[in-house]
DNA sequence: ATTGTTGCATAACAGCGATATGTTTAGTAC
DNA sequence: GTACTAAACATATCGCTGTTATGCAACAAT
């Protein structure tokens, strides 16, 4: 039983070929992403994809991981106030401004688009299911508050995060053209499903459209 | 001036290669899909493509206009009855059983996955809105009716096209997961966004509840 | 100093879409 | 019926992809 420590991998090359992958996905596509690329930038051979990654579709979930692991820190940003409503709208928005910032990686990670070979296995999918929490606790408590009908809350999540998630893949694949765009149809969607879980109508109107102010002020704190 | 017509292409060929490369997208996924898969399984050279489609593009982008049309004519289908509301559901319904039945087809017309280099143009996406134009007629038939605010029925039908797609691609990447899988979602789905649109909550799912009997009526219809 | 284990570069392989080149074939003109 | 033309199509090839076999270099343990 001799324990012999061999070289060791450099963690800085690990993330060096995570980053220029992610680089090169956010900007020029998906058509971009090859071994020879990123290791070329990365100045080392095609090798250490598969020393560090296994193969292209080990670097691939990582940089899908590290997606899901933003965007929940995204959600998570978002403070739980005495108008959980206008929390909900937050949390829409949050979940929005995350994928138009990384398109591609939002496909990859939610669209199913196979990418070099890679696909979601059901791990991977559990921590994309991470992203409902936030929405459950958030849906939890509208009811509490009284503002929800005391309805399924797993339910009312998922049709928050459903809709949610149909209004972004359609932006994002380009169905949604001016004037009718992601922006203009972002609130009353997300107010019809509220008056659907059971928000008085102006009383949800008034919410989201209250939850700008804070939206605009937390937009500008992380752009300043 | 002599006026030559040459050597013509064979319609059958055309019409083989479209069905067995769309039966390889639904059987094998779009790994599966090479020119050097279809044309084997043709019986012909790889140029058969490029001299039918231009190239691999060209190909899946006949085959998405067919999954365009195929969809349109689901939805055409559903006849308007005196409840529009019941009319509605039948229509989300059309559309998610549409794409269930071609996931893979699905994603590349409306989730963007890029295949094999092919990616949609405005025009592709112009087919893909003709999908809103049931939901909107739909609609209007439910203002008509009073059964819905009267509202701006463009963006209602908007809100009907998101949630329903949100459901159905967050269901073809396998992230609603059994007991809450997308028969179980889609009546609420569709419910509070009825109610959101102004029908009265009880009315709603009274109406959608009685279209059950319609949809089984049609599907087993469409079976036998 | 020797040895064992691993990082990683080089070179190669199978497969991909696309293309250049040559052959075959169908349709017209005479 | 024959010659001609232009497109269909096959073959071979190119540059690219992910992946792998091979070999060498580097480092830890003894």
């Amino acid at each position: 039983m001799s324990k012999v420590s061999p070289r060791r991998t450099d963690p800085r090359t690990h993330t060096a070929l995570i980053e220029i992958a992610a680089a090169l996905l956010a900007t020029e596509g998906p058509q971009a992403l090859s071994t020879r690329r990123i290791t070329a930038e990365a100045g080392t051979s095609t090798m250490a994809v598969y020393t560090y990654f296994g193969g292209m579709s080990g670097l691939v979930r990582q940089m899908v991981h590290e997606g899901f692991q933003r965007l929940q820190g995204h959600l998570t940003a978002v403070r739980s106030t005495f108008d959980p409503v206008a929390d909900m709208a937050l949390l829409g928005r949050a979940y929005r401004m995350n994928a138009l910032a990384n398109p591609h990686l939002y496909s990859v990670m939610f669209g199913g688009a196979s990418l070099s070979g890679f696909s979601l296995t059901d791990d991977d999918r559990q921590h994309g299911r991470y992203t409902l929490t936030s929405v459950v606790e958030c849906v939890a408590n509208c009811v509490a508050a009284g503002r929800f009908a005391d309805a399924d809350v797993a339910h009312v999540a998922h049709q928050m995060w459903m809709a949610t998630h149909g209004l972004v893949t359609l932006e994002l694949g380009g169905y949604l053209a001016a004037p009718l765009d992601g922006e203009a149809l972002f609130d009353p969607q997300l107010v019809a499903l509220m008056v659907g879980a059971g928000d008085r109508p102006d009383a949800a109107a008034r919410s989201v459209r209250a939850s700008r102010r804070r939206i605009e002020r937390e937009l500008t704190a992380q752009a300043g």
